[in-house]
DNA sequence: GAACAAAACTAACACTTGTTAGTTTAATTT
DNA sequence: AAATTAAACTAACAAGTGTTAGTTTTGTTC
């Protein structure tokens, strides 16, 4: 019964120190010692280091165009797909967050296709969420604002959520959604 | 008649190339080759790499506490300091966009004291904008959140906004301003 | 034009980097 | 017990790293 494998530990491992120092700073040497192991026996297991920054970044991102695509496909208003995917970033946000900072952070040291890749998902999950915004505005149910600037307030606020997520004492999921909904959506006044 | 000095040339191509791939990523002969000079006469101007960032992240942080200073002095309500805060930010990314990469992505690769200092500026500037959020809850004037959710939210988008404010086409500063104070504050709905 | 300072250069250093090759040990299956 | 596979090891590589020392070029001042 393996419950995970090397390589899925090694990228775990991999993944909390690019979190910390960035990838560029992190050496399959640093890797190979939070692991108890040499450098070189990583390579049993991975390609090599640009290996496991594709995978973390590539498979989050995934994740985020899935999740996209099941709320595009409910049957509710702009406004209630907009909470929708609040909490999906929230979720993602809990137990992912090293993945997380990969993607902010680090995905232009991926490889020259990979990097391709990732950035038509981001545009593609940004043109998805600027039509919800567009069409929460034209049905007047959000207030006509630049569109832009109301989808780069809310995906800023989500995306950097995992630095401070663990800063403060892990406050409970649901309560955070809560007011991260209520603040995002009806503003502070 | 020197405009600028050959250290402040330096240290604005660096800071430009810090912005693109991170500290961790762009090597001395990076920066050299930048400015059309062969590495090791890049030391004839600074101490080493780690200096020009921790004058790029010292002086930014300067730069946000003594704005931080000028707004608590001022005769106004908790929400229009809120308000100048947002301004304060906007003004700083829109002039100062590598600077704030830097200060947000590596300040951890500065040395041990400078990142001392950092911290220490960073929480002082974070409790007083805590404090100014309180304040407005207290008076009535914001809705009763967790402070801490508020300030995260608002920071993290003001934060960031470098990466995203020349993406788009460096729309009007003013414009902006007058935006992003009614989406961060009055919300979307 | 001599003297001086500023700013570039060449050459090299000691160390670190990601990675490969070949081998040995540990764990599992037959 | 033998055979097989998984996973570690040692040793080394070629290239890249930040930095130093000493020298030459460039530009300015007397």
């Amino acid at each position: 019964m393996k419950t995970t494998s090397r390589k899925a530990e090694i990228i775990a491992e991999a993944s909390q120190l690019f979190k910390e120092k960035g990838y560029s700073a992190v050496t399959v040497r640093d890797i190979a010692e939070a692991m108890g192991i040499k450098a070189a026996s990583l390579y049993n297991h991975i390609e090599g280091k640009q290996e496991i920054l594709s995978i973390l970044i590539l498979d989050l991102a995934k994740e985020f165009i899935k999740g996209m695509e099941d709320i595009l496909k409910m049957k509710i208003s702009p406004l209630q797909k907009i909470e929708k995917l609040i909490e999906l970033h929230i979720d993602i946000t809990v137990n992912q967050s090293e993945a997380l900072a990969a993607l902010n952070n680090d995905w232009m040291h991926m490889g020259a296709d990979d990097v391709h890749h990732f950035v038509a998902m981001r545009e593609a999950y940004e043109e998805n969420f600027r039509n919800i915004i567009k069409e929460g505005i034209s049905l007047g149910q959000l207030q006509p604002r630049h569109p832009e600037v109301i989808l780069f307030s809310i995906l800023s606020t989500l995306r950097t959520l995992y630095v401070w997520y663990q800063k403060r004492g892990k406050l409970d999921v649901n309560i955070l959604k809560r007011d991260m909904v209520a603040v995002l959506i009806r503003g502070i006044v």
